[in-house]
DNA sequence: CGAGGCTACTTGTCATGACAAGTGCTCCCT
DNA sequence: AGGGAGCACTTGTCATGACAAGTAGCCTCG
């Protein structure tokens, strides 16, 4: 893990190096077995998320960390480019770094999550199962999660709510492996979540496939949503599963457009973000077109 | 940009170096003012998009990729971190890197272009202007385009086709000093492309921001989409502008949903992409929810 | 014949040194 | 006072060398 190349400090410092020494340094070294430039990266990830490096502020200079970590300058570059990579500093030739952003947003659990995203943005997140049943799989539902039709399958659907007003139907289809976790009785639907739930008991949702389009309400949607038979709805088709790309849920999520949106920032050269908005008022003036 | 270091290949060689061949290798190296690391990253990125280095199959080493630029590890390393960073190889300590994928999406021009989306599908654009007026600013437009209510804009509002289809309804508000490139006699918005018309014409739109809802078709929406009034539509309320941060244009775009869906994938320690997506056959078994 | 170790090779991390090129400031001269 | 040259400092790019750590294949030994 370390090298002789380790001894940068004392070395710099220029101080005669005792045999009993070097032994310590190489416990405490062995301590911390994390790449010096991720330590660095970290480092600096904190002092900008707690407000101690604030926006359009300088990031210290290359040669001024070098000396704060008594590092050479290619950790302390890998570290800057990885920020860079991240959004979170900007800067160039001649310029010092500096902080374009404090916050990025962590979009896969927010995304994933009714209940993270809703907590992510101070709201109070809700929930009503209005059925959990354990049946087999219809054609559609056993083409999205890569099984027979007729496989046993777990089915899930739930009204949520933000801060009490209805907002989303989302009705999921889990894998047998998976969904037998939801009928545990000491799993109760409408307190907790199901991603934290799922994730203590090792399931590693880790890929995610949402395809947006819109539909209109239904009977049973507009009774649920609290609109009128027909209303348009936004929704949300997710499936998602292990890295390895095994499907693990399948979701058919409606949203009332007046209460959610979606967004996707998008720049050259530059990866894209995407986060789910929450509107605070009912905005009947953008449901007509400009004119 | 050259150092007396980018005589690596005559070094390695370990060739008598007179002055003459020296000065014509100066003259080399000037013409190419690409940095290295790109040059062998553009290379790369070349060899795996021709299938000339297939899906799964490995790169050249390090120290392979080293002699064959004749060029230290550096610039190498530099080149694979970047095509990690694209999720175009992996691969990791002891195994070589490895091409995971051959086609890394550029969601930015697909994501901001009707035509150039189309036409990466394969499919056929084609739009119908319906209006281009130069007017005052509403409110609401102001607002998004961060002008004061009455400054003068470029409204256009078009249909645009997939395959002769009706697909969208786009009405996009232009500022004026962009707009004005838009009522020039010379541009006809019928037959290209806008922002290849701008982007010729040096308008930078590099950022962009994408907001998603589900609206019901108005009267005019029904009667050019050809669907029923009040059926649901999909709405992308788009901004963009300069890499500044300066918007040029707001559009109120609505499709119709059995035609086009939007796409993220999303993962865990991975940047999201995006994409458009287009629905070949009209799909109303989708239209009303399982069960 | 199988299991284990050994070795060659790979990538990951880091130090050091050098030069190119952009930025911003000072300071001098006109 | 204003403009320009020069300088100090910054980041960008690259070379070289070293060691750590993981992988895969060979090869010997039991």
């Amino acid at each position: 893990m370390f090298s002789l190349d380790s001894f940068g400090l004392i070395r710099e410092a220029e101080l005669p190096l005792p045999p009993l020494v070097s032994t310590w340094i190489i416990c405490i070294v062995k301590f911390v077995d994390e790449p010096l430039y991720q330590r660095i990266a970290d480092d600096l990830r904190r002092r900008i998320a707690r407000g101690d490096l604030p926006v359009g502020a300088a990031l210290p200079s290359e040669s001024q960390l070098c000396r704060q970590w008594s590092a050479s300058r290619g950790p302390v570059r890998q570290a800057l480019i990885a920020l860079r990579a991240e959004g979170l500093i900007g800067g160039g030739r001649g310029r010092p770094p500096v902080v374009r952003t404090s916050r990025v947003p962590q979009p896969f659990e927010t995304l994933l999550s009714f209940s993270h995203w809703a907590h992510s943005l101070g709201r109070t997140p809700g929930q009503r199962t209005l059925e959990i049943a354990r049946r087999p799989a219809r054609q559609e539902v056993a083409d999205a999660l890569a099984i027979d039709e007729g496989d046993p399958v777990v089915d899930l659907v739930r009204l949520r709510l933000l801060d009490g007003r209805p907002t989303m139907i989302e009705r999921t289809t889990f894998v047998e492996s998976v969904g037998r976790l939801l009928l545990d009785v000491a799993f109760d639907p409408d307190s907790s979540s199901i991603y934290a739930y799922l994730a203590e008991r090792g399931v590693d949702l880790s890929v995610a496939r949402h395809v947006f389009d819109a539909v209109a309400a239904d009977p049973a949607d507009a009774s649920l949503l609290e609109v009128p038979e027909g209303a348009p709805l936004l929704r949300e088709r997710r499936r998602a599963g292990s890295a390895s790309g095994e499907p693990y849920e399948y979701s058919d999520d409606r949203y009332r457009p007046d209460i959610v949106t979606f967004t996707i920032e998008n720049a050259e050269q530059a990866h894209p973000s995407v986060a789910r908005a929450w509107r605070p008022i009912p905005a009947d003036d953008n449901q007509t077109h400009p004119k």
